[in-house]
DNA sequence: ATATAGGTCTTGAATCATTCTAAACAATAA
DNA sequence: TTATTGTTTAGAATGATTCAAGACCTATAT
């Protein structure tokens, strides 16, 4: 779990001023998703879902993540080892290291991978970096 | 098309060489990935062999597009805007680029884009990168 | 050359992630 | 209240990939 968690008022406010209806289930999975999971995949937040909320279909968890990164509160990405999506509550710029030895993946800093280019002609919008390894 | 395409022969001895028994759909589709196409599709493999090939199964096309991944011929990329797999016969290191545009994938020189990272404690094993923008 | 054995190819079914459909529901406005 | 609009649901549909079973080849040994 994470240090930050906001009070369910406090994300109903969040989703309401991203323009997102707060219904029960959108404030459950936000919650859980903003505060509590770490680059969780649709089946991880459904099987939050199965245990901590009277009863959600699938559906509905893919309908709220799609809602909340449309919204700009998530993003989603696709990692190369895994074939389904995981939803990333830290939107700001940053990268990913997969630890092959546990297969979790730990957010990077940007200040301790930097990424410098010589491309000419390219107007650059978007860069990730996925890095393998594992940590001592 | 690429400039250097090698005859079936010289196909054939590669097979051999990475310990892949040679058949006409493996040099075939191993012709095409290697000196014709561009990072493509296992549907695109399939579209080709159904223009220029006899008769071959989507099967066949997936068996031999991993049988060459597993001898170290091709790389098996997830770019993160293409819900399907893509086949890479550039088995250097190098990175990618996504021209938003035209929706096409480029290779880059590692000359061209370098990563350096002052990460404690990690053994880094490969460096990912995938960058979306647009070329003048 | 023939037989045998092992690898290869094909068809179609199965699996998995995700989206779609249509109906049931809930909240809101007139 | 009734109409309107948006939300949730169950299940079907879709798309990519793998699996399973049998047919088909090819290499090698007799
Ligand atoms: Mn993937
Ligand atoms: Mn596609
Ligand atoms: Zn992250
Ligand atoms: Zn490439």
């Amino acid at each position: 779990m994470k240090q930050s968690c906001l009070a369910p008022s406090e994300i109903e406010s969040r989703l309401k001023a991203a323009g997102v209806q707060p219904t029960a289930q959108r404030i459950a999975i936000a919650r859980y998703v903003l505060c509590e999971a770490d680059h969780p995949t649709a089946e991880q937040v459904k099987s939050w879902a199965d245990a901590n909320f009277p009863k959600m279909s699938m559906a509905t968890v893919y309908n709220t993540l799609n809602a909340l990164v449309d919204a700009g509160l998530l993003k989603k990405h696709a990692f190369p080892h895994l074939n389904e999506a995981t939803y990333d509550d830290n939107i700001t710029e940053h990268y990913h290291l997969l630890d092959e030895k546990t297969g979790r993946v730990f957010d990077l800093d940007p200040a301790d991978v930097k990424v410098t280019t010589k491309l000419k002609g390219v107007r650059i919008k978007e860069v990730d970096v996925f890095i393998r390894g594992s940590r001592a």
